[in-house]
DNA sequence: ATTCCAACCTGATAGC
DNA sequence: TGCTATCAGGTTGGAA
């Protein structure tokens, strides 16, 4: 989606200036060097690598992007309360709190050649990243992940379960078999493909595998169509909510009604991470 | 080799 | 109002 939606704002533009925050547990490649790397180049391709953005430039340098938890890729001309913090927002009048103003969090801004709009990434929580690899550099965050979420199939996923005693969901999460599975995807799949997220991967019948790649591939493709989830962070690289938080199933719906069974959704804690789902629907 | 768990950060919100 | 505890679209590295 933000790969989509953001690549008619980089590719084939020319960097002019580079502004970023200080350097932080953010940037994995420290600011003076990425701005040294970056001014003066043309982005030559955006193309995506599980949840990386890998903007390829004209040097065969690559920017490399990571959103993390809370991380906001947009337009300098974006508009949208969710890119300003209440409280920030509070002590601004209702005019100024219409356009984006780059705050403390916008770790890094290009501006173009054209003079057109900023690209701004903005990450309140830092968990995000950036990082710029030389031509023909690799780093190991890349080299580790698995195949892609999209493109998973039944087989792949079988495999990867063998002898695996974690829960179903630690499986979908572990990003060095599958990458591109977030905590709301792995819920909402987990769902569809009516299973337990609990359940020990390693007794995944083929028929399990299948349904479960199945649900995963077609949960991802419905939130790209409809814009991704907007909950607490998320924005449209033009500052536009997603609508995927409407058709959840399960996510962050603790106590509310199962669409299917009308049962409870119930909450557990699965790998450090908080997961829902029907105990009814899904055994 | 696999699994578990704390750590990296900041903000919003619920409850007292 | 203010304080405290809990929770949040993620990943790493090292201990068990």
């Amino acid at each position: 989606m933000t790969r989509q939606r953001i690549g008619p704002l980089l590719v084939g533009r020319r960097i002019r200036s580079v502004a970023t925050t200080r350097p932080s547990y953010f940037f994995l490649t420290r600011p003076e060097v990425l701005r040294r790397g970056l001014v003066g180049r043309t982005v030559s391709a955006l193309d995506r690598r599980g949840k990386y953005l890998v903007a390829r430039l004209d040097d065969d340098a690559r920017l490399v992007l990571h959103l993390g938890m809370t991380g906001q890729l947009f337009s300098g001309q974006a508009t949208s309360p969710r890119l300003l913090s209440a409280s920030a927002r509070g002590a601004l009048s209702p005019e100024a709190q219409r356009g984006f103003r780059p705050d403390a969090h916008t770790h890094l801004r290009l501006a173009f050649d054209d003079r057109g709009p900023e690209v701004c990434l903005r990450d309140v929580r830092k968990f995000g990243k950036v990082l710029l690899l030389r031509s023909g550099e690799e780093h190991p965050r890349l080299l580790r992940l698995g195949v892609d979420a999209l493109a998973l199939d039944a087989r792949t996923l079988f495999a990867a379960s063998r002898g695996r005693r974690v829960a179903t969901k630690a499986l979908l999460l572990d990003q060095s078999i599958v990458t591109g599975i977030g905590n709301i995807y792995a819920d909402e799949a987990l769902f569809r493909a009516r299973l337990r997220p609990t359940h020990r991967a390693g007794s995944l019948t083929r028929r399990d595998c299948e349904a479960l790649a199945d649900a995963v591939r077609s949960v991802l493709h419905r939130s790209i169509e409809t814009g991704g989830s907007s909950i607490r962070d998320y924005v449209a690289p033009d500052g536009a909510d997603g609508a995927f938080q409407d058709e959840r199933n399960v996510y962050a719906r603790t106590g509310a009604e199962c669409h299917v069974c009308g049962g409870r959704i119930r909450r557990v804690v699965v790998s450090q991470r908080s997961t829902h789902f029907c105990p009814k629907c899904q055994k």
